[in-house]
DNA sequence: TAAGGGTATATCAATCGCATAAACAACGAT
DNA sequence: ATCGTTGTTTATGCGATTGATATACCCTTA
């Protein structure tokens, strides 16, 4: 494992956390850990968090949708209690998964490969678009056509990217317009026509007619 | 209702498929049904698997990894096993949750929500509008048909978006008139008459008869 | 069965939106 | 300081879209 990925442990029974901390620790994971829900609404920074249900100031559970209110980190409940229904409210409210104690320690590491595997896959997907032999990367900024990096100004990067965040989807010419050159700009549709026809000119084999960057007549612009 | 989510139930005991199969069916899933690896292999078009271990014609975690060379799509296991390290080694082989029989449908379904939550597909349901070969995606604004996309005019577009907004309700003269041409055109009711002929010659196999976009007589329209 | 309100389709000209070119100013790099 | 790149403006040709007119259709009711 290269780098090093932070886990929020959120458990107040030190039984639970003296085994866990080292334990994880001697995984390659560096563990933050808060001993209640006060501590663990303060934390930042983690790629997941791993939450027992019994803590003094309140329902664990309770942490759920704070936490989903602003991030899409993995949750991974731990609870003593059997009830099926406390397994599906804790799913519905967003958890990622379910573990009853007693568990293996082998379960738990597995269940948190999942976890991190399942958004790591995520980011992959959303992060690299390919069509034909362009190949545009929006982590790392980079655009490339037949491996050849290509050499955009920032004004056609920035449609790029945002064309790039959702490929398939349509941009309305105001969309693109508030998103590259600001709020003021939403009617300059002349603008946006110059510089896809300048990015067509780049990107496409024949800039007459387009395969990738297409136009949606009256409406905005998308990728294919 | 929207489009439906596909799953493949891979699963020989009919003791299990005869109670899940119309269970997840009445929660508004489409299912594939594999009775063995064979058919598994040969499925496609699924938006998830859930996998049963103790299959005939072999191991069913085989299916795991060759699944894996492919495909992305969530796994969720399915096993009487206890034994820890079952889980771990299908977890490990890229499965993405294991549930131990006998479990209860209402944790499958919320697991299974779980599952299609991270992949971003529960996202899209409510976006996407499916009659027959018609499908109209309202997160990206494309329709298509027969999966070729349709091109559409600025005004057959809102038109149409705005009918798949609340597909089935009917939407009267003056509220399209408004809402597409603006609040002055209330009364030029043949403007409508005129696009929505444009858009069923677009969108339905027979314009004369027409399957998918309605008349609702002295009313307004409607999608099926 | 005939009348009438409401609806569908064809055709066509005017208009609108798009792509492209050319020209120019502003800016940064060498 | 000069060159090259980038952002902006203006102008023009072309094709798609639209709305108007005219005609044909269908269902309901008397």
């Amino acid at each position: 494992m290269s780098q090093q990925v932070t886990l929020l442990l959120v458990e107040d029974d030190p039984g639970v956390y003296q085994f866990l901390l080292p334990a994880l620790s001697a995984h390659g994971y560096r563990v933050q850990h808060a001993r209640d829900l006060a501590q663990a609404r303060e934390a930042n920074g983690f790629a997941m968090v791993i939450l027992d249900l019994g803590l003094p100031d309140g329902q664990g559970e309770q942490f759920i949708p704070h936490l989903r209110g602003f991030s899409d980190v993995p949750i991974l409940v731990l609870s003593a209690r059997q009830d099926e229904l406390d397994k599906v409210h804790c799913l519905n409210l967003g958890a990622d998964d379910y573990l009853m104690k007693p568990f293996g320690l082998q379960e738990l590491l597995a269940r948190i490969q999942v976890a991190l595997r399942r958004t790591a896959i995520m980011q992959m997907r959303d992060h690299v678009y390919q069509h034909q032999s362009l190949v545009i990367n929006r982590a790392t900024g980079m655009v490339s056509k037949q491996g050849a990096i290509l050499h955009l100004s920032p004004i056609e990067h920035a449609l790029l990217m945002l064309l790039a965040s959702k490929p398939g989807t349509i941009f309305t010419h105001s969309q693109l317009l508030a998103q590259v050159w600001g709020p003021d700009y939403i009617d300059d549709t002349h603008y946006l026509r110059i510089h896809i026809g300048r990015l067509r000119a780049k990107l496409e084999d024949q800039p007459s007619s387009p395969q990738t960057l297409l136009t949606e007549l009256g409406i905005g612009y998308r990728l294919a």
